[in-house]
This record gives structure tokens, sequence and C-alpha cells, in this order.
DNA sequence: CTGAAAGCGCTAACAT
DNA sequence: ATGTTAGCGCTTTCAG
């Protein structure tokens, strides 16, 4: 059918191994004969079959990048410079969707896709500490996100207690003091991290503000849906917070929505902060401040030390890997409603 | 290294064949041999090497799906839904993000992904019907969107003349006048379809309105960015619109954006409609009108459709496959700013 | 610097 | 109903 390297090596009248040699270069071969080779390639408009090269070297040139879902802008712009990094390798970079369900994790996580990828970039959700520690697949394997840390795994991820904490500080430098957390994970909590709440509490406490567990919501998932929910909950107490702090910018959004249904105004009665930054918040109404972790350098970095593990370059500590964060003000938590153009204040922190 | 068919079959005491056979099921296998068969899979935890399989089938098992950014929520809706649909056929989705460059188009047409994936669902917005009727590559193709139509290939999309129509119907009969259009694309047009904007301009002719040229503005890219500053410029006008139509959510989010930064009330002093019905419209502020095509049916028919040419069954026309629309009223075309739980108006029109 | 040949794991045509 | 075997296209020793 197609075009093969043995067609190639009749035409420019060389063995087989030698049009490898060039296609590939691990071998020198001599000019005459490389032009010769390269011509037949051309004319006959030669490309390896991947199939057969993955078959001879026992890798599919493929990984995964498995997250809990595509509609999440956080992913999408993170996978947006994942594929690019692992083009730049050589490796194709196919998208796995969990929909945040603990056994398509764990499926994942026990090398489902062991032959079908070289190795797989995990955001956890459902899944914690216990369950990757107890893993007995080869297959490399990288996590990121909140979800898991602190196992024999490459983790990349922002310092998430460092952020909250920040987020809050922000808050209770505006004066505001009946602080709410939205947050994401209602289920049964084992040992998955629960580090951004961890950070608000630590920022709740340094600021010397009361303990209130009315003010923390869980929700089951991370979408605007679930932070609408949330708020219109929070809504309903006596004292409702004058802030929310939310685990991510879906939720802050879904927030902002409730509250402007009820009547309230962003910032002046209640302000909202997210975490990650995505471009809707930036042309939202009002504008969300966000807590902007560096996306490109997670992807980045998460492919990278993928590919070392998948070529065999041993893993070098620390395996959690901390990448910056700064801050990013806008409308709902500043004071006047300034035009959006105006300059964006950032903090960095990171 | 791994287990292979052969560790199986000797496991098992069974030839290759047979093993290979309870796998597939091509042939049939008496019961306590496939018993003792299946058992040996699981005992040893055997999947099978893909990558000899494809080699041998001449086929990948993967589709390609590319479409011009990730961070566009429509794609990311569309994208869940094909790669379930794939799943399901025993496929694997592959995203492919073109950056809307016309080179990268060009070569995804030409087959540079020839030997990586078995079909290609392609989402043009820089090629033309031109490129496409050009191609000479073998490689299955199906066209999705408004960019590339009447070409001997599948092609699934929603009646773009008619939907562009609606949405300008529906601000005239909101007593609009001065309605603009801003569109994508701002390039050599050649042959590039321009479906939106005819029906646009078909639109403000049946409402008897004036044909004013300065109110069509186009842009480069089809992001918020883009609408805002399309916005910004429309408003410089003596006589700026009193409704725009975008060519999509995003532009009409940006475009929102813009009229909100300049003190501009929606959609009391401005009307705003858009086209893809994304999540981030339900919950703008106010929440965004737009025509919602039926996201789910153009991804599984795009998969279907490929799958279909890609294991041989006969290509039947018709080729331009249209798939149904319907438009969701909201905040940014309504009368009174009702609370959002409110029931959305929804008219049939596909 | 180049060639010959083995074999990766699987499927399918051909036997039995 | 099951077994035998050729060969998909490539990479990689081992020889020269």
């Amino acid at each position: 059918m197609g075009v093969s390297l043995r067609s190639i090596a009749e035409r420019a009248g060389v063995s087989l191994a030698t049009v490898s040699n060039v296609v590939n270069g691990y071998r020198p071969v001599a000019e005459p004969t490389r032009r010769r080779v390269q011509q037949a390639i051309d004319e006959l408009g030669y490309t390896p079959n991947l199939s057969a090269r993955h078959l001879r070297r026992g890798r599919t040139g493929l990984i995964a990048l498995a997250i809990p879902e595509l509609t999440n802008p956080y992913f999408a712009e993170l996978a947006e410079t994942a594929i690019r990094e692992a083009a730049a390798l050589g490796y194709t970079l196919v998208m796995e969707s969990t929909d945040a369900d603990p056994d398509t994790e764990l499926a994942l996580l026990g090398g489902s896709r062991r032959h079908v990828v070289d190795g797989l970039i995990l955001s956890p959700v459902r899944i914690g500490r216990a369950e990757v520690l107890a893993r007995r697949d080869a297959l490399p394997l990288v996590l990121i996100g909140e979800g898991v840390s602190d196992v024999p795994h490459d983790h990349i991820a922002i310092d998430n207690v460092a952020a909250s904490h920040a987020a809050v500080a922000h808050l209770v430098a505006l004066g505001r003091r009946r602080i709410a957390f939205i947050g994401a994970r209602g289920h049964d909590d084992r040992q998955s991290a629960q580090l951004r709440l961890r950070g608000f509490r630590a920022g709740i406490a340094a600021a010397g503000l009361p303990d209130r567990p009315e003010l923390t919501v869980v929700t089951d998932r991370f979408g605007r849906a679930d932070g609408s929910a949330a708020m219109r909950r929070l809504l309903t107490l006596t004292e409702p917070p004058d802030a929310v702090f939310a685990y991510n910018d879906l939720i802050a959004l879904g927030a902002m929505r409730a509250a402007a249904d009820a009547g309230l105004r962003i910032p002046q009665d209640v302000a909202v902060i997210g975490i990650d930054d995505i471009e809707e918040g930036r042309y939202a109404n009002p504008s969300l401040t966000s807590i902007s972790p560096d996306k490109a350098a997670i992807a980045r970095l998460a492919v990278r030390r993928l590919v070392d593990r998948i070529e065999g370059r041993p893993p070098r500590p620390p395996y959690d890997v901390q990448t910056p964060f700064t801050m990013a003000v806008r409308q709902s938590t500043a004071g006047a409603r300034s035009g959006f153009r105006g300059p964006t204040q950032v903090e960095h922190l990171g």
C-alpha cells in the first residue's frame, strides 16, 4: 500500500538500515548516500509508519493528559501548552477525561492505558495518597494539581496552602470580616488533600478572625453551577458573608452570578476571589480577582518530567515541584469599579 | 517484557489464534476454552499491544479532531462528546490545535498526520473550498463548522445562514434598528464561506432596514479580545448600534465587556446576541442570548461518519448534513432583568 | 560507512 | 473449533 522504507531503499539502491539511518540519524551516513536517499524520500513522499516503529521500539509515542473535564478552561489552557510541549519532544498528547470519577481515576492509575500511551499525567480529584502509594503499575506517572502530594512520583503544583492564605489575606486587607470558603469535594475525604481549605483556615486564624464553620461550604464538583448553589446557601444565613474565597474561578463565577441575582453588589456587598486566573474571569462583569498559577510552567514541567521518565532518565528528587503564582487584583475585590482597560495590579508571591 | 498473546497461549495451553479470538471475538470459541483463556488473561493481566495490532491491521485506532483552539469553550464542549463517541466506537481521539494557521490547516489536509491517525475531523477557518477540492490525500476527512461546505466530503454544521437570519429577526422584533455584526475573518476571503454574514444581511434586508457597512466589523480571530476591540470601534461611531449580532459567544462576551466599560446598559442601550450557547454565556452578567447548535449531535455525527469512512462503509450523500439549532433567549436581549433561575425561553428553529 | 537479518506482537489466510 | 504460519514496517544487533 503506502510508501515504506523498502520502497525508498530500492529506489535509492541502498539497504533498509541506511534509509533508517538517514531518517533517524542514529549512525552517520555519507553525504552522497544521504542525498540520494533523501531525494527518494521526497519523490515518493515517505512518512514513517509509526505503528511499526513503536512496535519495534516498545513505545507508542503517545502520552495521556487525564483531567476531570475538558470544559474547565483552566485545563483547556493547560492542555494547550502541554500539547505543544509534547510535540516539541516528539510525542503526541491525548486527552483523557476522568469526569472526576474515582473508578476511572483508579483504572488509569492501574495502567488501563498501558499499551496505548507511554506515560500519564494525571490530575486526581477523587483518589488520594493511599491509592497512589498502593499503585503497582510501572507506567510513568506525573501528578498535577492539589489532589495528591507527598508521594514518590513527580508532582507539579502551586503551593496551594500559601496561595489560599494569600487570597484570604487580600480579603482581610480589604476590611472583610465574614469570609466564606466555597470548596470542592463533599465526599469521603480520606487522605485526599484539602490544601486550599487548610490555607483558608490559616489565613482566617492569622487575621485573628473567629472560625465560623457555617461559612465553609463544600461542593460535589467544580463548576459554575456548584458555585451558584453554594452562594445561594450562604445567602440564607442570618449573617451572610462579606467576602468569598472560591476553590477555583468557575465556582467564583457561579457565586458572583448568584450574588447578582440576589441583588447584591460586588465587591461592595460581597467581594469575590478565585484561583486559576482563566480568561473568562478577566471579561466577567465585574472582572474577577484571582490567584494566577503559572499554567504554562506547570504544563511544561509535567510533560518534561514525564518524558524524562519514559526515556529512562533517572528521577531526581524533589518529587514535589512548586510552580510560582501571582495574584491578579480586579474589580471583584477592588474598591472602585474602574474601567477594565486600566493596568491590572499584580503582586508577585511565588 | 510485558504479557503477550504468547504468554497467555502457553499458560492456557492453546494457540495464539485462539487467544486472539477470545480477545476479539472474530471466530467462535468453545466455552471451556474461552474460560481457561480468560482466566489466564486475568491472572497475568494481559492487555493487547496496540502498536502490533495496528501494524497488522494497517490502522492506528486514532482519529484527530483539529480545531482552531482548545481554549474556545465551544470546541471544548464539542470535544467532550467526540471523545466519548470515539471511545464507544473503539477509537482514541487526539486533539490537534491548528491555531487558525493556514499552513497548519493545509498540512493537515495534505496528510501530515497520515501515519498517526486513521482519519481527521477538521474545523477549517483559514482554508477554503478550493484547497479542499485540490486535496489529493486519501486520509478520511470530515469537515465541521461554517468554514467550508459544498465539497465532496462529509460536512456537519448548522444552517448558518438561517441561524444568523433568525438572530437578526430576534433583534428586529425587539425594535432594534441599528444592528451591527461583529464577525471573524478580516483576511483574504477567497471562497471561504461567509455564511453568517450572508444570513445577517438577509435578515437586515428582510426587515427593510438600510444596509450600513459601517455597522459590520470584521475581526482577525474569534476571541473575547476581538469582540471587545470591535465593540470599542463601533462605539466611536456618531450613531452607535442599538444591537449587536456576534459571530460567536466569545466575541459577544467581549463586546458586552466593552459596552459595560463604556457605561452602556445591556440590553437597554445595546442588545447582544451570539452563536454557540456556551455555558459561560449562561452565567455572564447579563446572561447572553445565543443561537444554540446541537453540539452533541455535531460531534457524534462527525465521529460516526468518519469511522464509517475509515472502516470502508460507502459514503452516501448528502455530504452536507445540517444539525438542528434553537435560540436561547436570555437577559442580553430581554426586556426585564429577571432572575437567572427563571425558565429560559427557547424557540425551536432547526 | 553500509548491509543482512532477526524479531517486536499481532491478525488472518490457510490448514486440520 | 482450533492450530500453524506469514508478514505488517520498522529498529538494531552483528558482520563486513
